[in-house]
RNA sequence: GGUGGAGUGGCCGAGAGGCGAGGCAACGGCCUGCAAAGCCGUCUACACGGGUUCAAAUCCCGUCUCCACCUCCA
């Protein structure tokens, strides 16, 4: 069965085929470092996380991701200078929380994550190239986009040049030939910090607001790539401009085009202006990074989702019970047991990256596991096992990968197993002598101690209370 | 004004002409010394009003409500 996904180009799913095979390039836009990053940042990164595993572990390609970084911007120059710092450290600071926020979820580093600062030289012979072509013109250092030359503007996002509305504070601004223009390249203006200047043919400035993406993704993914991605709110302007730009400069850019869905609170977008922020370092402070991610991957990537309390702490419940089932399951029958994925998981992912249906069968082999568990039967256990840490794998889920162990303390993780088998094994004492007020008090000891316990038909088991 | 999306059972969240996604919660049962965990079962929903159809949550028309983009935004 083939991969289909929705392209917002052409708003219906397609079947996707590769520009080369056995191979597949991707580019995603990241984010702007203008400040830590909130839930809804780090689902765009989740999103194509899931998306590159799937292509290639369902699919066998070799996939190339570029996620680049935004480190100069009207926002970057004005939050540092409000926070009193250069813009330049201002912005890396950012760039480290959100690296941090990425690695605690558990998303693999793309192949590669440029950064706008670093590719001037890209962006300038980009925009040489639209001058020469006649779609881009110099005012007084700004270098600006001409849309009225350009007919396929608009195609990505079906809008008509008419309809659209003037930004507020270019109606005034004579040098552009459309108020529509948008700027390529901007002019070094009095009072920014000459830091944020590069030189080119028209004079000191710095980038514009879409070109780097343009010449990064062309740099390192070629004039023709596969897949584009982002946020919802990036198809217009900031897509509709990379295409016109790289397509008016001759390339033929991104072939299919993916964008994730809202994290939504009280409502409505999460966004710094509204100050509904959730970041994601505060949150993973209240619940564990693991069950934070399955809360955001198990919803399907272009819905809306509705971040609450109860939400997550749901999430965080179905979670915990797949993660009961892999270790129990461990415990009794070991780790390892290598399977393939299930068809049903395979179809679902398959669907435009239906991870809910996928993430129903994970639940659906967990019910067979725990009865086999249930049973003694040690093969369909083992085999449930293999196939759940298989598809949770394919998740960045499976609750045994390193990514997820805690780290550190193995030591003292030793002699805390041997404490509290100590007192399991004075219950189990109290028990057998039918003396059962003495063993449910020491129950009720490590309960409180945030120690559950479990009999088992192989006896007894603890784990933390979360 | 233009473009696009959403409204599903107590809750989260899928699906998109017939065949009860999944999870959480609740209740009943099995198991258990009692629990916990697990398993089985119960709760048969699709904003509203029309229409098409043998059959509509799904298609069509209308209405209401909400959200997003057109300005930086994942």
């Amino acid at each position: 069965m083939s991969l289909r996904l929705y392209d917002t180009a052409a708003r219906a799913v397609r079947d996707f085929t590769p520009l080369r095979a056995g191979q597949a390039s991707v580019y995603v836009c990241g984010l702007t470092v203008q400040g830590p990053p909130h839930v809804g940042h780090v689902r765009a990164a989740l999103v194509f996380d899931v998306l590159r595993s799937w292509l290639e572990r369902g699919h066998d390609l070799d996939v190339t991701l570029v996620r680049n970084v935004t480190d100069i911007d009207d926002k970057i120059l004005a939050r540092a200078a409000d926070a009193g710092v250069p813009w330049w450290a201002w912005a890396y600071t950012n760039e480290l929380a959100c690296t941090r926020a990425y690695d605690v979820l558990g998303v693999r580093p793309p192949t590669y994550e440029p950064r706008a600062t670093g590719h001037v030289p890209d962006m300038v012979e980009l925009v040489e190239r639209l001058v020469e072509r006649g779609h881009a013109y110099a005012v007084d250092g700004d270098v600006y986009f001409d849309v009225r030359s350009f007919p396929e503007y608009g195609a990505l996002t079906r809008q008509r040049l008419e309809d659209l509305e003037p930004a507020a504070d270019t109606d005034t601004d004579e040098r552009k030939r459309d108020p529509r223009d948008f700027a390529l390249w901007k002019a070094h203006k009095p009072g920014e910090p000459d830091t944020a200047a590069w030189p080119t043919p028209w004079g000191r400035g710095r980038p514009g607001w879409h070109l780097e993406c343009s010449a990064m993704a062309e740099r390192y993914l070629g004039p023709d790539f596969d897949v584009h991605g982002g946020g919802l709110d990036l198809r217009f302007p900031h897509h509709e401009n990379e295409q016109a730009q790289s397509r008016a400069a001759g390339d033929g850019f991104a072939r299919y085009w993916l964008h994730n869905g809202w994290v939504t609170l009280g409502g409505e977008k999460m966004s710094k202006s509204l100050g509904n922020t959730a970041l994601v370092d505060e949150v993973v402070r209240r619940v564990r990074p693991v069950e934070l991610r399955y809360y955001l991957v198990a919803p399907h990537y272009r819905s809306t989702i509705e971040f609450t309390d109860t939400a997550l702490a749901e999430a965080g419940a179905a979670y915990r019970r797949v993660e009961a089932f892999v270790q129990r399951a461990a415990e009794r029958v070991g780790a390892e047991h290598p399977a393939g994925l299930p068809e049903a998981f395979r179809a679902a992912l398959d669907d435009d990256l239906g991870t809910p249906a996928a993430v129903a069968v994970v639940h659906d082999t967990v019910r067979v596991g725990n009865t086999a568990l249930a049973d003694g039967d040690d093969t369909a256990t083992a085999a449930a096992l293999g196939a759940v840490r298989a598809m949770l794998a394919v998740l960045g889920l499976d609750p045994l990968d390193p990514r997820w162990a805690g780290g550190g303390g193995d030591r003292l993780a030793e002699v805390t197993d041997g404490l509290v088998r100590l007192a399991l094994d004075q219950r189990q004492a109290a028990r057998a002598r039918k003396d059962y007020a003495a063993a449910d008090a020491l129950r009720d000891q490590l309960t409180a101690l945030g120690v559950q316990v479990e009999d088992t038909p192989q006896g007894p088991r603890w784990e933390l209370t979360r």
